[in-house]
RNA sequence: GUGAGUGUAGCUCAAUGGUAGAGCACCGGACUGUGGCUCCGGUCGUUGUGGGUUCGAGUCCCAUCACUCACCCCA
């Protein structure tokens, strides 16, 4: 027997039924994001491995071990992208975006990749839906950028009927806080070394700031007394963030300050905030975001404001209400018609002039549908319970003509509330199709 | 990279160290005009892989691979 293969660690088959409801996920989010203005980048799936070194930062967990890179045939250094926001600001300097009409406003959704040991909600190749805000909007306030594309990823949320997601909102201050306050922890943290994990240490030289979200208790004890934060906020980070608190609460956000939250991409700079769900065991962020400044410099352009998000796809799904999936399945339409003198009894239409089957009737109209010829039922009841078809239609010897040529009325059963009803066939078309457009 | 758990049919799982099984699914057939059954038959396995212990290993031991969960970190 030949070697049989298994999808690469940390890789995984998305088969139906399921995929149908990442279309319909997908679909959403195009539809909320294209609401607030915003329009599709794709990027490519590989970029010079530079560019994220650069972009997420040679610090990052990302960057030092999680990228899947590898030489080309050329010589040149290639790297999976890990994330998108370093693509999305290389094509805005690359494309010269900052002539367009500024902020452009882009959103992507697609694959995604890191070298991690596989775990639940966490893959080797796993999918975000993201959106960027790049570029300072004429007249406006930075604060409404930021509060803007909250709005739009709680819109998403919620359309997708979650209802009890939080949003944990944090500053991280400007560059001059940054530095200033990683100055303080530094001269707090210094003194208390020996007291910290091997990984601290390496942190204390390398990214301070990560210490903060350390999940040690005895780590997280020593940092009750450390500095805070805020304390080195400039006035002009203490005055933006409150600027965004201030319309958040105007757009009855719910948010709540967590001041902890220090995300693990170097390049945020001010706001930055996280979304976490129940369900997911350990990895529990569906979403991670804030905004960047320095980030399009890094790479090239002009001094460029941007701020935006990334949804883990599949985490998202995994957590997605009952009610939502159940609304986001295909919904079916088996039709059983009876074998008559070996050919499906065909339903003419008077004023189409050519004779066709009700099947092909059905999909005509926009309708979902599968025919079956089975003599026997059950079997069209069996058939509709495995594929979660919402309707039978049964065309059996009493619903046609005696030379079988025509329908003279159908059955429709509801496979949820197995009420049946009889009904002419123009009658059939018009219920189904109010169906599929409430669908 | 580190740790723990689990690997038996397409799926869910049995089998005291003693002939590898069941249910579901799938395929074929019988029956049935208010039916989501029932009945008959069929396909399906080098028990993840390789060693070892033993008269004999799905079962015990070692290695390896895979999966799962957790650490780290993130979506």
């Amino acid at each position: 027997m030949a070697k049989r293969f298994a999808a690469p660690k940390g890789t995984r088959d998305l088969l139906p039924p399921e995929t149908a409801i990442w279309a319909e996920v997908e679909a959403v989010a195009r539809r909320v994001f294209a609401l607030y203005g915003y329009r599709e980048i794709r990027t490519p799936l590989f970029e010079e491995t530079e560019l994220f070194a650069r972009g997420v930062g040679e610090t990052t967990d990302i960057v030092g071990k999680e990228m899947y890179s590898f030489t080309d045939k050329g010589g040149r250094s290639i790297t999976l992208r890990p994330e998108s926001t370093a693509a999305v600001c290389r094509a805005y300097v690359e494309h010269g975006m900052q002539q367009w009409p500024q902020p452009v406003r882009l959103f992507y959704i697609g694959p995604q990749f890191r070298y991690e040991r596989p775990q639940k909600g966490r893959y080797r190749q796993f999918h975000q839906i993201g959106a960027e805000l790049i570029g300072r909007p004429s007249g406006g306030s930075l604060a409404a950028a930021d509060a803007e594309i909250l709005a739009m990823l709680v819109r998403f949320l919620g359309e997708l009927g979650f209802s009890d997601l939080k949003v944990l909102l944090n500053t991280v201050g400007d560059a001059a806080s940054r530095a200033a306050y990683r100055a303080a922890l530094v001269g707090f943290l210094t003194p208390l070394r020996d007291r910290l994990s091997e990984e601290s240490r390496r942190r204390l030289e390398t990214n301070p700031l990560r210490i903060l979200d350390t999940k040690s208790p005895e780590e997280q004890e020593l940092l009750r007394e450390a500095p805070r934060l805020e304390a080195s906020l400039t006035g002009e980070s203490r005055r933006h963030f409150a600027d965004v608190c201030a319309r958040l609460d105007a757009a009855a956000i719910r948010y709540g300050v967590e001041d902890k939250l220090v995300r693990g991409l170097d390049y945020y700079t001010n706001t930055v905030f996280e979304i976490v769900a129940e369900g997911l065991g350990a990895q529990n962020a569906i979403c991670g975001g804030g905004a960047y400044e320095g980030l399009i410099e890094e790479l090239g352009g002009p001094p460029t404001y941007g701020v935006g998000f990334a949804i883990g796809e599949d985490r998202l799904i995994e957590v997605l209400p009952e009610p939502t999936r159940r609304r986001f399945r295909i919904p079916y339409v088996i039709v059983r018609g009876v074998a008559w003198e070996n050919r499906i009894p065909t339903f003419a239409f008077e004023d189409q002039g050519l004779p066709r089957t009700l099947v092909d009737l059905l999909r005509e109209k926009g309708i979902p549908v599968l025919g079956y010829e089975w003599k026997d039922s059950k079997r069209a009841f069996s058939m509709a319970e495995h594929l979660e078809a919402r309707y039978v239609v049964m065309v059996g010897e009493n619903e046609v003509s005696e030379d079988g040529a025509h329908i003279k009325e159908v059955v429709l059963r509801d496979t949820e509330t197995r009420q049946e009803e009889r009904m002419a066939v123009p009658e059939l078309l018009e219920r189904l199709r109010a169906e599929s457009r409430g669908a």
